[in-house]
DNA sequence: CCCCCCCAAGTTTTT
DNA sequence: CTTGGGGGGG
């Protein structure tokens, strides 16, 4: 075929067929279904370059949609290169800035002002605390966490209180109650939470038929990245906003779908075709990343679910190594080899950066991350505690909110304490009587219970004299820069001089992370722009791209590429997870499934995973069997080791805890169904063998591919015999 | 009102 | 084992 030529900067070069006809089909719903590595955010972004190059329409006639900001920042710069020029007229952006966006121009229209505070999901969890008490439930038997949970799917589904079905779950008239309640308290709040963003543009959209009008002639094509991850309330504002045109293009795979659990519905992928009436829908299936042993090792396992779209990937590869399953004796046993295959790559010229550790569960990393301090390699955990979500970093925020948004009463309830300024419990709660009574935010339900005499005792004089300095601060507000204006802020209300008194071991990290803030903010024009930053980006934008081992969790690893992938822990209960599957059963399970697709396709050329048949938790040493997901690889592309000699061995759980004893165990025989466990090879002990790595040497024992070998240069070693060769 | 001790729980996570 | 939250005592 030939290179066709669109612009100056923009070819169809290297492009595959259906991935050209995806960017050249503008017109018209179109779903392309895109495998893992198959090139999708190429094909997104050239076709957004597509659309703006043949003058089909100009950036802010575009609505491109993503669920993360990294996602969105990388579309961003992928567009600017390809249009050469800056990106700014495009409506590109998360499903939650695409929302506070419209809804800060209408807020008026579901009783905010366009200045809301936006909640993330500790103040929410305050809040419903507050509420739960209030209505005199038992906090203990339904947690706020819970609550928030229930509350958070409702709005995921686009329900607002009235909407909700009386027989929707269990306890439903009680979680209704307080769902209503929290709404009416957002609202006083003038606070949305992160649900809120979406439901409040459908509540417009649906209310208002000329602003929805006015966005549905603004953006004459739609493009939406994830699609597999959207719940309902995203979907109705596609639906909402494509009507009439109905040019939308939507990129997903629904066999990495992995957020069903908070929400995302893979029927919105699935339905498509009838949601969006004459849609085309586009296979790509031409992968671009990976080896035929993994695509067929992840094509063999991800067939077990029911209700996919089928697809086949394929690639032009011809080489490369099976998908390689180990087992081992024990958890410890399991790091140990994964930290020895690491290190022996790294030797061979492999970058760090290029292997990853991906597990089930964040407290998983850590035996590795044991083991590879032990070993000296080093390593980075993506994910795990957010910055912006630190208590330090929190408290700080909350002093700016106060200023900058009075009515932001969770903000004050934070930080009228923090430091200690004697005014407790008993104190809060009278304010929070008449806050309620009066229908006031708490800072102006202080002042009158102050005006009024109504609080006492040292409190009085606290309130009184911290109220005095909001104002100070408030008057200061527009001379300073914000930078300049936070750290007065922390310094003067004595925040930064508590942690400078506090002797515990992590004082001196916070305070670390206060100066990083006011860095942060340094960056902005103001304090509002910098907040509003923070409740949408809560990344920690890590540019630091040292070489060493990623570790994280399968989920955080989707859309991310290695060359070598570790996938540890596949066992019964950890994974697939046992919660997962009693929670959720079959939909459960299949979730798990695609969960492990997604880990054996981030690899590029070499995927190993790992179980132990002995596991440490914090009751003690666990038996374990291996995950159901083995036994579900094809074996034509699975390299199996299984734990060798004595290690094969395994016992039932110990009564003691006790690391198990090798005397009480019974042969496994879990996989002689599904592989053979024979030798493969001809090696004999004593006989002459050579290894690519170690050169030389002479067999000294054999425990089925595993061969122990005395090398001339390097001395005895334990290696699979697929290493080896006569010699 | 503050501090300390005890008890309970312990997937995944973006915005 | 570790961490966080709540309750009770000073």
């Amino acid at each position: 075929m030939l290179p066709q030529k669109i612009s100056d900067s923009l070819t169809f070069d290297n492009l595959n067929s259906p991935q050209r006809r995806a960017i050249e089909t503008t017109e018209g719903p179109v779903l392309v279904l895109a495998g893992a590595g198959t090139g999708k955010t190429r094909v997104l972004t050239t076709r957004l370059a597509y659309i703006i190059e043949k003058g089909l329409a100009f950036p802010n006639h575009i609505l491109s949609v993503t669920f993360t900001n990294k996602a969105a920042a990388e579309m961003r710069e992928r567009v600017a290169t390809l249009v050469g020029r800056a990106t700014e007229g495009f409506w590109l952006g998360t499903f939650h800035s695409l929302a506070v966006r419209i809804l800060r121009r209408h807020a008026e229209v579901v009783g905010l002002t366009s200045d809301f505070t936006i909640l993330d999901s500790d103040d929410q969890q305050r809040l419903l605390k507050q509420i739960i008490q209030a209505q005199g439930i038992d906090d203990k038997k339904n947690p706020p966490k819970m609550v928030a949970a229930v509350i958070n799917r409702w709005k995921d589904r686009g329900l607002l209180p009235n909407k909700v079905s009386p027989s929707e779950g269990r306890g439903s008239q009680m979680l209704l109650a307080i769902y209503q309640e929290y709404q009416e308290r957002l609202r006083i709040l003038n606070a949305a939470d992160f649900g809120d963003l979406l439901l409040h543009n459908l509540t417009i959209f649906q209310t208002q038929p000329a602003i929805l009008q006015s966005y549905q002639s603004q953006f004459r094509y739609i493009l939406v990245d994830e699609y597999q991850d959207t719940n309902i309330a995203q979907y109705l504002w596609l639906r909402l906003l494509a009507m009439g045109h109905g040019n939308i293009c939507c990129v997903g795979d629904d066999d990495q779908s992995i957020y069903a659990w908070r929400g995302a519905e893979v029927g919105n992928i699935l339905r498509f075709e009838e949601d969006f009436a004459g849609a085309m829908v586009i296979r790509l299936e031409q992968n671009y990343r990976s080896t035929p042993h993994i695509l067929g090792a992840a094509a063999g396992l991800i067939s077990n679910n029911s209700g996919r779209f089928d697809k086949t990937l394929w690639t032009d590869v011809d080489q490369g190594e099976k998908v390689t399953v180990r087992g081992t004796y024990d958890s410890i046993q399991e790091a140990r080899f994964i930290g020895d295959e690491i290190e022996d790559r790294q030797r061979h010229g492999q970058a760090l950066s290029q292997m990853a550790i991906l597990v089930r569960a964040g407290y998983q990393t850590r035996e590795f991350e044991d083991r590879l301090l032990v070993l000296g390699v080093p390593y980075r955990v993506i994910g795990g505690q957010k910055f912006y979500e630190r208590m330090e970093i929190r408290d700080a925020l909350a002093y700016l909110r106060i200023i900058v948004q009075p009515q932001d009463g969770l903000a004050f309830e934070r930080i009228i304490n923090t430091p200690r300024r004697g005014v407790g419990a008993s104190s809060l709660q009278i304010i929070h009587t008449e806050s309620r009574a009066a229908g006031l935010p708490l800072l102006e339900a202080t002042k009158r219970l102050l005006e009024e005499g109504m609080i006492k005792g040292s409190a009085k004089n606290a309130l009184h004299q911290f109220i005095k300095q909001l104002e100070i601060w408030r008057d200061r507000l527009p001379d300073m820069g914000p930078g300049e204006f936070a750290k007065m802020i922390l310094d003067e209300s004595g925040y930064t001089e508590m942690w400078r008194q506090d002797k515990s071991a992590d004082s001196p990290g916070r305070l670390e992370n206060l100066k990083e803030l006011i860095n942060a903010i340094k960056e902005f024009d103001t304090i509002q722009a910098f907040l509003e930053h923070v409740s949408l980006v809560m990344d920690t934008t890590s540019t630091v791209n040292n070489d060493m081992v990623n570790l994280m969790t399968l989920h955080a690893a989707k859309g991310l590429e290695f060359e070598t992938v570790f996938l540890p822990g596949w066992e019964e209960s950890i994974f697939p997870n046992a919660r997962a599957l009693d929670e959720n059963g079959l939909e459960g399970l299949e979730e798990e499934r695609r969960l492990a697709y997604v880990g054996i396709t981030r690899a590029r050329q070499q995927a190993i995973i790992t179980y132990a048949h002995n596991r440490k938790t914090f009751q003690g040493w666990q038996y374990s069997t291996p995950s159901r997901f083995i036994g579900e690889l094809p074996k034509e592309h699975v390299h199996l080791i299984q734990a060798s000699g004595s290690e094969a061995l395994h016992g039932t759980r110990t009564l003691s805890g006790q690391h198990p004893n090798k005397s009480s165990y019974s042969k496994m025989d879990i996989f002689e169904a599904e592989f053979s466990v024979e030798p493969t090879h001809t090696f004999k002990k004593g006989g002459r063998v050579f290894h690519l790595k170690f050169g030389y040497g002479f067999v000294h024992d054999i425990d089925m591919d595993n061969i122990k070998v005395e090398f001339e240069t390097s001395g005895i070693k334990t290696v699979v015999a697929d290493y080896l060769e006569h010699a």
